[in-house]
DNA sequence: TACTAGCACTCATGATGGTTGAGTGCCAAG
DNA sequence: CTTGGCACTCAACCATCATGAGTGCTAGTA
């Protein structure tokens, strides 16, 4: 592909990005600044055709780009912006100093991706297979009634409420605490859950039907991750001509509340530490196939824990996009860091 | 109005329930089962016009209930059908037995009001404004960052990120936490922000800072539920023919994620024991003028808490979703309760 | 050889107008 | 009071047509 064939295949999809319509020859050889003719225009569209980079919907209806012509321009043809002024005040504003709470930090980053790009936002919550138990604690909230309480090192808390056979008292499970916390107390919590299932065969004794509530609370916090994930501003695809109205929208809103295979893509993407697109059918996963999914990993402490991003149309301005989604990865992963 | 215009208009609504489409005199007189012309229904359909009870979308075609219409149609002329069976047994599944964790039980309430009316459920969650404290606890996670968390009667856990001036060592902090559990444990959180308020106007000591964000988070846990609402399945909307596609669905879904004026209307439905219908207009929340509202509060340990419903098209089949919200409230507040 | 002008052709879009059918209101007769 | 009849309305559907944006191809030009 010659520099001209470049350049008019730039235009083209910037065009199509910001109008949203196919785009002609006659319009194209004006706006490509080429002094060029229509005619010649069409002979180099018709080659980008023959190759695959464009396609028309029909006969008299210039062209639009396929999945791979966005992921030749991206990859080729696309100068990233710099991520405005306003943009990094406003991201800053919202997620760029240590919250209190971790929940909130990451609602704030969703919103907040999902507002200035004006599609679906998504945050892939930490994981914590890695983490290290701190602390936990056994509170008598009535008759017969245990809550259990595990916090990590990384300020997360998870509670389950325990039913037990007989009562115990405020005392007795202090001590059942704190002896739970200097045996298994800054250890990672899967070795906590494996020696806590070894340790168990050995006992027989009411107090186990605690440990191992706290056990499967323990796995849960484990497992859970593998589906958390918050999205939100699903329905700017509302706004989209390419989605509204068609079955398209419904499968791909049913897709995103199932989550399951969403999330696998997403970790897929986690390996790496770039800016990562997923153009089209490119995600290999149908009800996506006419989006693209720009993610990004996010570090906490200097150890990759999840990914965020946005979901939208292929047709979006990447070189706005891309720097968004890395700058919100950068910021929440220094918010939720030790450092921050 | 006579027996017979009762009886047609309950015929109607009936129609326009099951059909969606306005109902034509020629199809009401066959379906009634009057033995009557469609012109005498014509004349009745008129009169039913003038009194506000039906309109018709235009000259030419059949008539619509107005939200007076609906009105009259729940309050006099609907028979409420027993939950049937298998929605029955589904909702005992999903959330007739105490959960270890009362937010998924809320969740798993919200999600079962979607899926057994195809609208959107909503749960507003328990308030804690009576919430007696329960616990308190302080984790050192790192180096001058203390982690408070808060557990009332009824298991809520609340946690807090506080970030100290200092250094507090693990029984320097155990200290004060028992010290401030006993003191204040035992109380209604209002009790104990209170209290802690005037405490800390006379004392002066580093450790102040962190039950002075103790306090804040108390603070936070009760004003907090003035925004916490689950809601679920607003995409079933977009099947909805007199909502798809229009100004008002966007409206309406902008109205939801904005909670706050939707929030306030549920509390004041709270304030009864009874399932509540807000049709249309009556609930004088311009976004769901198109909208019904079937809400019921529910109760734990004998105390109205919360409210939870599902909002539908005004067109919904009352006589089923009244009992369903009914029983889902029953059934959580039961799950919720002590008793169990 | 590369570009361009011209031309015939395609096809979505939108306007026009006629037909259909469901439904109404009103009136006069039973 | 009920009913059949009749004129009328109006959304929905369909076919037709003009328009214009756009294409591919070809022959001529720099």
């Amino acid at each position: 592909m010659d520099e001209r064939a470049r350049h008019l295949l730039k235009s083209l999809i910037e065009q199509h990005i910001a109008k949203g319509v196919p785009v002609g020859s006659r319009q194209l050889a004006r706006d490509a600044g080429l002094n060029i003719s229509p005619a010649t225009v069409r002979n180099v569209m018709a080659d980008l055709e023959d190759e695959g980079y464009l396609i028309s919907p029909h006969t008299s209806a210039g062209r639009i780009p396929t999945h791979v012509g966005y992921r030749f321009f991206v990859d080729a043809l696309l100068r990233v912006v710099p991520l405005s002024a306003e943009s990094n005040r406003l991201l800053i504003h919202r997620i760029g100093f240590r919250a209190p709470d971790a929940e909130q930090v990451l609602h704030a980053a969703t919103g907040i991706l999902s507002e200035l790009t004006h599609m679906a936002g998504f945050v892939r919550v930490p994981r914590r297979a890695t983490r290290i138990l701190r602390h936990v604690d056994f509170i008598t909230l009535r008759e017969r009634e245990v809550l259990a309480i595990f916090v990590t090192d990384k300020g997360d808390v998870e509670n389950r409420l325990i039913r037990t056979e007989q009562h115990f008292g405020a005392a007795e499970l202090a001590q059942a605490a704190n002896c739970f916390n200097v045996t298994y107390g800054g250890r990672p919590l899967q070795d906590v859950i494996h020696n806590l299932q070894r340790d168990l065969q050995q006992s027989r004794h009411e107090m186990d039907r605690i440990l191992r509530s706290a056990m499967e609370l323990g796995e849960e916090m484990l497992e859970e991750d593998q589906q958390r994930m918050l999205i939100e501003g699903e329905f700017q695809w509302l706004d989209l001509p390419e989605l509204a109205g068609s079955e398209r929208l419904r499968e791909l809103l049913a897709a995103v509340r199932q989550k399951r295979d969403l999330v696998h893509l997403l970790d897929e993407s986690m390996r790496g530490s770039e800016v990562r697109l997923f153009i089209g059918e490119e995600s290999g996963y149908a009800p996506l196939s006419d989006c693209s999914v720009v993610s990004a990993p996010y570090s906490v402490d200097g150890e990759v824990v999840g990914v965020l991003g946005v979901i939208g149309p292929m047709r979006m301005p990447y070189q706005q996009i891309i720097p968004l989604v890395d700058g919100t990865a950068q910021l929440l992963g220094r918010a939720l860091s030790q450092s921050g």
